[in-house]
DNA sequence: GTCTATATCTAGATAGAC
DNA sequence: GTCTATCTAGATATAGAC
């Protein structure tokens, strides 16, 4: 049983931990290309020789902190598709929920980067999660059509791709913007045209605990 | 009046129009960060001499390359959504239209370069790109809620917002999975709740030489 | 107007001391 | 395990010849 670290026994956070915590922060605000080893190393508070002590290099860094940003944005996501009410009320919180509009989606932006979307490794976790996403919100939706909230004839894949679209092109012209009000609006706009498939409206079922801002 | 260029007698493209087009491709391929100055100057086929005679630097450059593609892009659109047929079938020739899914928007991708984000002016071209944007496709929804095609109710800011949003969403999907299947799914999502806003249906006009395919 | 040479800084990684 | 030196290459810009 090795030491993983100096940090364990003190209450502090492992160095290799540092390292993945310091390179999804800089992932996240600067991109792949945009973040070198050094600034990670700053940011880390640690020297080069520990960072190619725990990782092989820059890519091997990267895909631990982007397969953590990735199971963490699950979690966040599954979290709301997975709340009380109607198939309305959880795709509904999923929307709302989105933070930090202008900083953008932490995974959607690795998307943009070349050497990321060109490497097999770096960009399975997208895949995977993106995937995972809308797979979990099309199940919502079919479950919503099946239970006769939904109007039939709904395509639940195509309507899961809707969303999560809506949600990473938000982060898009928000960004554009240097404001989060186009976000905002591409959600409402989104929410009035599902409620518009709403059989039964959300409001008839008692939507529990979470009671999010009906847009319509 | 002097010389603009050594190749407008001869025929071939001025260098500096050479350089406004290699940056072009280069930005939207690689993004800012990713983009040198040696790049350029190899893919336009000139010395580092002609760019620093043209352009300041590399931002200016940049600037002069993303106002071109902004341009592009307008020409672009507009002409979708200023074709025949009715509001939705504008739309529907929009959301259809785009191309080249996997290399993204030349456009939305800039906004995730930190570079450009925290720049003003480079940032300017996008935020006015898609200002007008949301308003020419506000527009054309405004007209189909006026001429009884779209129910009345219908938010035409929010509408547009999600339709752009949908398409910037669709790419970086279809890049994460390295398919276009989940832009495609996304857009025809989109349409299907779309065509359940129209009253009249879409198929009732006439809807000239453009004949999209109908979603549904 | 265009070129090559040069300068400075940083990226990314290795070597080896402690 | 962690540190500091060191290395090679490339980014970005300047200088000055042609």
């Amino acid at each position: 049983m090795r030491n993983s670290g100096s940090g364990g026994d003190r209450g502090s956070v492992p160095t290799r931990e540092r390292l993945v915590r310091s390179t999804q922060e800089l992932l996240w605000e600067r991109g792949y290309v945009g973040t070198s080893p050094k600034a990670i190393l700053e940011r880390a508070g640690v020297g080069q020789g520990s960072m190619y002590h725990h990782f092989d290099g820059k890519a091997a860094l990267a895909l631990a902190a982007i397969e953590r940003s990735a199971e963490e944005l699950w979690a966040s996501a599954d979290a709301c598709l997975s709340g009380p009410g109607t198939a309305y009320d959880k795709v509904a919180a999923y929307l709302l929920r989105e933070r930090q509009v202008l900083r953008g989606c932490p995974i959607g932006r690795m998307t943009q980067d070349r050497d990321v979307a060109c490497s097999a490794e770096l960009r399975r976790p997208l895949d995977a999660l993106f995937d995972r996403l809308r797979a979990r919100i099309a199940e919502v939706i079919a479950e919503g059509v099946r239970a006769g909230e939904l109007a039939a004839g709904t395509d639940p894949a195509a309507l899961a791709a809707t969303v999560a679209a809506t949600v990473q092109g938000g982060y898009v012209l928000a960004r554009a913007a240097d404001d989060p009000a186009p976000f905002d609006a591409a959600v409402r706009g989104l929410l009035a045209l599902l409620s518009a498939q709403v059989t039964t409206g959300p409001t008839a079922y008692p939507t529990g605990p979470a009671g999010h801002r009906s847009i319509r």
